[in-house]
DNA sequence: GTCGGTCGGCTACCATACAAGTACGTCAGC
DNA sequence: GCTGACGTACTTGTATGGTAGCCGACCGAC
C-alpha cells in the first residue's frame, strides 16, 4: 500500500510501467526484501502496486530470464533459491569479464579516470564510517562499473551486473559484519593503485582475489542460511503457501 | 501463412507459445531472414503465426533485452541494426569468457572430452565438403558450447550465446566464401590439439586469434553492407514503411 | 485409521478491448 | 509550387476477461 501511489508518480521520466515494476521487483529480490522461495503472484503484485497484471507479468518474465525468479506454469512464480551452480557460474562470469576489462584498462587509464575512482573510494570510506551498508553497496556497484568503463567496455557492464545480482543476494546477509567493509575498500584501493602504476599482472591478481573473497562469503552464508539455497537441480514442488488465504481473511 | 499451423502443432513438447515464438523470431533475426532495420509489428506477427499479440509481445520484450530488436513506444519495433559498439562489446564478452573457460579446461579435459570434440571436428569437415553452411554454423555453435562445458562452466554458455548472436548476424553474410570454413576448422583443430597437449598459453592464444578472425570478418562486412549497420548512437527515426499497407491490399 | 476420489480455489497463459501517442498523406491557404 | 495544419491509420502500452491445469483440503469407502 505504501508504494502504490509512488509508482505512477515517478512515471514521468520516460520509463513505462513495465520498467518501473521491473526495477522495483529486482531491487526487492536482490535486497532480500523478497526472500528466496517466497511466492510472487501476478495478482497480488498488481493489486499492491496499483497496476494491471500485464506490466507485472512482463516484468516477471524478464526476471525469470535473469534467473531471479522461477515460473512454474499453472502453479506459481517464486523467487529463485540460490543455486550452487548459478553462484559458481556468476562468479566465473564476473571474474572473467572484470579481470579482462582491467587488463585492457591498464595503460588506457588517464589521470582523470584514476581521480574519479579515488573519489568513489573516499565516498566508500565515508559510508563505512557511518555504517551505511546500503550506501556502500551502491558505491561498490558504481566502483566496479566505472572500472569497466575505463577499459572502454562499459556496455558489457549489464552482463556483469546480472551475474552480480546472484551473488549480491547472499552477500546482503554477510555484510552486517562491518569490519568487512574496510577490508573491501582496502582491496579497492590496491586495485586502483596498481592500475595507476600500470602493473598489469598484479592489478589482475589483486582484483581477482578481491572477487574471490566476495565469493567465499557466499559459501559461509550457505552454512548459516541453508533455507535460502537449493541443493536440488529441479525442486519441482515449491509448495504453495496455504496459510496466506486465511491470513488475508483475518486481515479483513 | 506457411508456419502458422506448425507453431501450435509443435507445442506439445512442454514449451509454451511465448517460448516458441521467441525461438522462431530469434532464429529469423540471427539468420538474417529478418534484416536489420526492418519493422516487426506485433499485429503482423501475431496474424502470421496464428496467435494473439500477447506471446508475440512478450517475445519481443525478451529480444529487446538481448539487443536484437529496438522497441520505440508508439512508433514501432525494429530489428536492431548492427552497432559498432555492440559488436565490439559482444566480441569482448565472448573472448573473455571463452578464453577464461579454456584456461580452466586445460588439465580438466579427459580423453572422453577430447574425443567428443574431435567428433564435432569431423562433422564440420563433412559439412565443409558438402558446402552445408547452415550445418556448419550449427556445428560451430556446438563446438564452442562443448568447449565451455569441458571447463565445467556450461551454465555460462547462454551469456556467450547471446553475445555471439550479435556477431553471427553479420557473419552470415561473409561465410559464403567456403574456403573460410576449412580455415576455421583448422583453427578448431589446433585448439583441441593444444588443449589435449595441456599447453595452456598457446591454447589460449590460438582460440583468441580464432575469435579475432571472426571479429575481423564483421568489419569487412561493414564495408559491403553498410545499410545493416548503424553509425549513430540513437537513430531515432527508423522510418515507417508506408508501402506495406498498399502491398497488403494488393495481396487481397 | 488409512486410502482414494472429488471439488474448490489458485495459478500462469493466452486472447481481446481500450487508451495514448506518433507518422504520414492530404488538403487548404498563400 | 510551397508551406503548414489536420485527420486517419498505424504503433506500442495497459487493462481485463476467459481457459487449462495444478495443488491441497475435504470426505466417503474400506
Amino acid at each position: 500500500m505504501t508504494s502504490a501511489e509512488g509508482l505512477h508518480a515517478a512515471r514521468s521520466r520516460g520509463r513505462n510501467t513495465r520498467q518501473l515494476v521491473h526495477e522495483v521487483l529486482r531491487s526487492r529480490i536482490v535486497g532480500l526484501e523478497l526472500e528466496p522461495g517466497s511466492a510472487v503472484s501476478e495478482n497480488d503484485l498488481a493489486a499492491e502496486l496499483g497496476v494491471s497484471r500485464t506490466p507485472v507479468r512482463e516484468s516477471l518474465i524478464l526476471l525469470a530470464d535473469e534467473g531471479l525468479v522461477d515460473i512454474y506454469p499453472q502453479m506459481g512464480t517464486f523467487v529463485s533459491r540460490i543455486r550452487e551452480r548459478d553462484v559458481a557460474s556468476a562468479q566465473f562470469i564476473r571474474e572473467a569479464l572484470e579481470c579482462a576489462a582491467l587488463r585492457e584498462a591498464v595503460g588506457k587509464a588517464g589521470a582523470r579516470d584514476v581521480a574519479e575512482l579515488r573519489v568513489l573510494l573516499t565516498a566508500q570510506e565515508e559510508a563505512d564510517r557511518q555504517s551505511d551498508m546500503e550506501g556502500f553497496f551502491q558505491l561498490d556497484e558504481e566502483f566496479h562499473a566505472r572500472l569497466m568503463a575505463v577499459s572502454g567496455h562499459a556496455s558489457a557492464w549489464p552482463v556483469v551486473s546480472q551475474a552480480k545480482a546472484q551473488l549480491d543476494r547472499a552477500r546482503r546477509l554477510s555484510l552486517p559484519m562491518t569490519q568487512q567493509m574496510s577490508l573491501l575498500i582496502g582491496q579497492h584501493r590496491e586495485v586502483v593503485d596498481l592500475l595507476e602504476a600500470g602493473d598489469l599482472d598484479r592489478a589482475d591478481a589483486s582484483l581477482r582475489s578481491h572477487l574471490r573473497l566476495v565469493f567465499s562469503d557466499v559459501e559461509k552464508i550457505r552454512a548459516k542460511h541453508p533455507e535460502l539455497f537449493s541443493d536440488e537441480d529441479a525442486p519441482l514442488r515449491p509448495r504453495r503457501d496455504s496459510a496466506r488465504r486465511t491470513a488475508a481473511r483475518g486481515d479483513r
